[in-house]
DNA sequence: GGCCAGGGGATTA
DNA sequence: TAATCCCATGGC
């Protein structure tokens, strides 16, 4: 659960003293756990959750009918060192999160830091959101709706903190919601070029936080989002020129595509915790 | 006090 | 097309 709630791809989900994860998506909010047990695969238990909402939501949310041993052994064959990275993030799975969500949670990470950004997030929520429950006495807040946001003007995001994203922030969400977010909805059933094109229409979505959406939302998973991490990672374990991106994009289409978006998250969560030497 | 953070938009060249 | 600058904010 570390693996997959510490490696970048959300925001909202934050570790309790006993180990297990409560966090908000698609408008509930659950506590999950997992008990590792001798001889027998890990046992997960979603909490605050009915048999009706984990079939409609979690299962899909946490893409569990997905085999990752599968596309590990793919990625791993024949390159050592995508082997001995995903061995540091074995755990990692691709969370299937609400578009909007996701479209407004990344457009907020442009040139920001990680913790900045769930604070970002948690402001918003707790400002423009709707309050739903209490869990183990902390209160928590839907992530406002496109029409609520599309509704305000110059400066009501400013207690947000969002800098100069909050223009962005504004812009999109009046976009999205002039046709009812039919558009971002249709996204689901285009190929990745086609949803890669109207994304990146919106205001403050360039090609890094497209393939972001694309790859955390919207089960395109050849998506390959290329941060300064990407780049630093490509460069010392591939050698390839640091500022040479349309290379790291080939090379990631010849070396892991289908499965290029998983092989950058397990890159990411290997440069970003593992740490290894940045010069 | 300068550098950095899961970059993008606008302006130059 | 490709490089450069600017953009708020806060941690270090």
């Amino acid at each position: 659960m570390d693996h997959i709630f510490d490696c970048g791809q959300c925001f909202r989900w934050t570790k309790e003293t006993d180990g297990t994860y409560t966090g908000v998506a698609h408008q509930r909010v659950v506590n999950v756990g997992l008990t590792v047990q001798e001889h027998e695969s890990g046992l997960l238990t979603i909490k605050n959750c009915t048999n009706a909402e984990f079939q409609d939501i979690w299962e899909d949310y946490f893409d569990l009918k997905r085999d990752y041993g599968e596309i590990k052994r793919k990625l791993s064959i024949k390159d050592p060192i995508m082997a001995e990275a995903i061995g540091y993030g074995s755990g990692i799975r691709i969370l299937k999160q609400d578009k909007w969500e996701t479209l407004i949670s990344f457009i907020i990470s442009q040139n920001n830091n990680i913790p900045r950004i769930k604070g970002c997030i948690e402001s918003l929520c707790t400002n423009f959101g709707d309050e739903m429950t209490t869990f183990k006495g902390k209160t928590y807040f839907t992530f406002p709706s496109f029409d609520r946001l599309a509704a305000l003007e110059d400066g009501d995001l400013d207690c947000c903190k969002l800098g100069y994203r909050a223009g962005y922030i504004l812009k999109t969400a009046k976009a999205v919601a002039e046709d009812g977010g039919r558009a971002l909805e249709a996204t689901e059933t285009q190929s990745p070029e086609e949803a890669f094109a109207y994304l990146t229409g919106l205001s403050g979505v360039g090609p890094k936080v497209a393939n972001c959406i694309l790859l955390f939302s919207m089960s395109k998973y050849d998506a390959f989002p290329i941060d300064v991490w990407v780049k630093r990672v490509m460069n010392r374990l591939y050698n390839i020129d640091e500022k040479d991106q349309k290379s790291m994009e080939a090379f990631a289409s010849d070396h892991f595509s289908p499965w290029s978006g998983m092989a950058q998250q397990y890159l990411f969560y290997y440069i970003t915790k593992k740490g290894i030497s940045l010069k």
